[in-house]
Formats: C-alpha cells, structure tokens, sequence
DNA sequence: ATCGGCTCGCGCAA
DNA sequence: TGCGCGAAGCCGAT
C-alpha cells in the first residue's frame, strides 16, 4: 500500500463513476511510480480501471529538441509498458488547463492523481485543473524518498537541518515497491497506438546527443553499470572530473524514467564500502530532496529575490565593484571567455547535455563575478543550464544556482569582490584538486 | 601537507 | 543566551 504520507488531497470533490485518471507529468515511468500504483489502488477499491495520460505541451518555456526528444522517447516506452499490462495510456497535446478539464468530463473520470511537482508551472496547472473541476484531485510524491511536504514543512536553512530529519523518516518510507499487474481495462479504452508528433528541430545548432539513451529500460542499464563499475571508489574519484566517475542518473532522475527511491534501494543492496554508499546516497537523497524543499517553500527560487537576507545584502553592497571582465550572453554560450576552464565546462554541456557538479558551481559563481549584477548572472546561468543541459528545468538546477550564485545553504565567507561574502571559488582550486588539463581536453570540442 | 581564520545564523542545550 | 557547526573554499602561515 502507498504510504498515506505521500498522498495529498488538493480539493474536496465529488467522485463519478468513470475510470481513475492518472496525470502523468514529472514521473514518466510504468514501474516504481507510487502515483500510478495509488491509482490502480483507488481503482481496484470502486471497482473500476486506470486510465494514464500526459499532456504534451510544445509550447512549454524553453522547451528544446534535445530534452524534447530525450523525453519523447521515453515516453514512447512507457506507452508500449502501459498497453502490456493493459492499462491504456493517452498523449493530450496543448496547455493541460485546456486539455484535462474536458478529458476528464469526457470519460467521466472518477478521480483525477497527479505526481508531486515543486516547480511554479506545475502548480499553476494543477490549481487551475483543480479549480475547474468537481472530482477530487490528489498528488502522490512519487520522486521523493521521504515526500517534501513531509520532510519538512518549511524552507529549510541548509542541508544539515533537513538531513536529520530525512534520515528520522527514511525507514518508514524506504519500501520495496510492488510489482504491477495486468489490469481489466476495458477492451475499447485501449486505443491504437499513439501517433507521436515529429519534433521540429528549431535549435538545429545545438549537438544531438548519443551517448545516454532514454527510457526506463536504459535508466536501469545506467545504474547497473554505475553500481558494477563506479560505485567502489565513488566517495573520491566523483570529485576529479577527468575521470568521469559519476552515475549519468540525473537526466533519468529529471524526467522520472527511474525513481531515485529504486536507485535507492539497489544502492542499499550493492557490494560496496559504505562510504562509497553514504557518498552517493547523500547526494541522491538529502542534496536533492533539499532542492525539492526549497522550489516548494520559496516561491522566488529562480531569483535573486529568493535568497537568504545576508546573501541578498552583501551583493548589494558590491552591485558597483569594478569587473575585471564583463561578457555577454552570447560570449558565455559561445564559451569566448579568456578562461580555458569556464570554456571547456562551457563546451561540455553544448556537446554532452550535463556538466560535472564540480564545475557547475565554478561556472556558475564565474558568470556572477563577469556580469554587471546577480540578477543578470542569474538569469544567463538559468537560460544556458535550461537550455542545454538535459537535467535542466529540474529543482536541482535552479537551487544549484542559487548556492553558487547567491549563497543559499551555504554560510558567509571571507569579503571580497564583487561576491561579497559569497562563497568563492577560482581556477586554483581546481588545479588543486583535479587534473584540469585533462578535462580541457576532453572538453575541447 | 596541514591548519586556522574568515563570517552568518539556525537549532539545540542550558 | 551561548555555542557548535554547516552543500563542495581560499589564503597565508607553519
């Protein structure tokens, strides 16, 4: 049974007499889905059968052909894994406040379930559907382990108050996830096959992508092959980035094509040291449902507004430092920087759709010291992370940034600058600590 | 190679 | 009210 936890009931309705609805949205996977498995389980109570469906909506903010196709695909193989066990899966096309409120009138849905969304545009979706409708709406928490509103029910400062009280819960929460049976659809509701729309390529300058496959089939492969290969080792290694010693989960995280919470559990049960374990457990479970815990508390998340008051103060207090260098937007995704480091970061998330997290901190903590102001280092760090690497739109981008950029999580540091008392970071360290020549290399594309 | 200082504020102990 | 310590560092002294 779903844990009650990870339910919430977004308005009183009434339910018909129709099938249960399944909004699928950020969790676009037919296994280890808590929000498709409360849906059969409210449908095996009244009797009735699931129906799942997504709304592909084209015009969604910087919505690009890679991550488009990226999640094309995968949702082409939740589609074949829905009919086979005979659970019928629909693809809607426009803006779900016009396209759900009449499907659901339509089938006469008795309940409508979505998955758990932190992100403003979810939220004005789901609240508007809610608003139009009579039915009972319900979100399940299918991406976190402990759900958000559970783990806490306010912003939390930093990791280390979360974390205590993530690991309280995790027991509770950490099930094994039930296998899902065929379902009794009727016959007439599966239809044929979808007929998926052609992804106009209008970024035809930016590289495709071949070395990750998508889908729920590769998402597994991907962490098999992390748990034999890269696990034992992980704790060190993940941070040189010339050895590429991480788990390439992040975009299977992104669109749901895997549940952190089965990641989780294989992790759990692997052969490797725990300090390896702890390090990517921590990662995976308290950084990330950290990022989750601030998009739903802060509604300024992808903004200089939303950060802490001493961060917010002390750039202010360097808005009119003199820059040593200033670039454009243009110059920055064009990787023109006198910096070979920045440019290669840079280039590695044009050419491969990600960028290691030690970088992503030094890229991002450059574009505030070569802009005029936070915000509009904010907003160039926000475009080209969206923009181009396959996680982005994601919690982890945008709260991601705000560490680097504008110190939330983080404590105060040493003045200078420009950054103020914003932590910093320069090419120094990382020679220090990796082999940057290496990763230029690699990254000279 | 290693250590302490830099600096802010939460959360818990007292 | 005091105190420990934190999402990834830097720098200079030793």
């Amino acid at each position: 049974m779903v844990h009650p936890g990870r339910i919430t009931h977004n308005n009183v309705g009434t339910e018909k007499d129709g099938p249960i609805v399944y909004w699928m949205s950020r969790d676009q996977r037919s296994s280890d889905n808590w929000a498709l498995i409360h849906s059969i389980e409210l449908a095996n109570q009244k009797s009735t059968y699931v129906l799942v469906v997504f709304c592909l909506d084209l015009s969604y903010p910087s919505v690009i052909s890679r991550s488009l196709n990226f999640m094309i695909e995968g949702l082409k193989e939740v589609e074949k894994n829905l009919v086979s066990k005979k659970i019928p899966f629909i693809l809607l096309q426009g803006d779900p406040t016009h396209q759900l409120p009449p499907f659901l009138a339509h089938h006469n849905a008795s309940t409508l379930v979505t998955d758990f969304d932190p992100l403003r545009i979810k939220r004005q979706w789901k609240e508007s559907i809610s608003r139009q409708v009579t039915i009972p709406v319900i979100t399940v928490d299918a991406h976190n382990i402990v759900p958000c509103q559970v783990a806490s029910t306010k912003q939390e400062f930093g990791a280390y108050t979360i974390r205590p009280k993530i690991n309280k819960l995790l027991a509770d929460y950490i099930q094994d996830f039930p296998e899902i049976e065929e379902q009794k659809a009727p016959e007439e509701s599966i239809t044929k096959p979808i007929n998926w729309p052609e992804i106009p390529n209008i970024n035809n300058c930016i590289p495709s992508i071949t070395w990750i496959k998508p889908g729920e089939h590769a998402a597994n492969i991907a962490l098999r092959y992390f748990i034999e290969h890269k696990l034992e080792g992980y704790a060190t290694k993940r941070n040189l980035p010339e050895l590429e010693w991480t788990s390439n989960l992040s975009p299977y995280f992104h669109f749901g094509q895997i549940a952190p919470h089965r990641v989780a559990l294989e992790i759990i049960k692997a052969n490797a040291t725990a300090v390896d374990k702890d390090a990517f457990l921590e990662e995976m479970i308290v950084r990330r449902e950290l990022s989750d815990n601030y998009c739903f508390y802060n509604p300024n998340y992808d903004t200089v507004e939303g950060l802490p008051a001493w961060a917010k103060t002390t750039l202010d207090l360097h808005r009119s430092d003199e820059r040593e260098h200033l670039y454009t937007l243009d110059a920055f995704e064009h990787a023109h920087t006198h910096d070979k480091l920045w440019n290669a970061a840079q280039k590695e998330m044009v050419h491969t759709g990600k960028m290691h997290g030690y970088l992503r901190m030094y890229w991002a903590k450059k574009i505030l010291e070569w802009t005029v102001s936070p915000e509009e280092a904010f907003s160039i760090a926000i475009f080209l992370n969206d923009k181009y690497s396959l996680d982005g739109r994601d919690p982890n981008g945008y709260t991601g940034i705000a560490w680097a950029i504008g110190g939330l999580h983080d404590r105060a540091w040493f003045e200078r600058p420009v950054y103020g008392k914003i932590r910093y970071m320069n090419s120094n360290g990382a020679q220090r600590k990796f082999n940057v020549e290496e990763y230029i290399s690699k990254n000279s594309f």
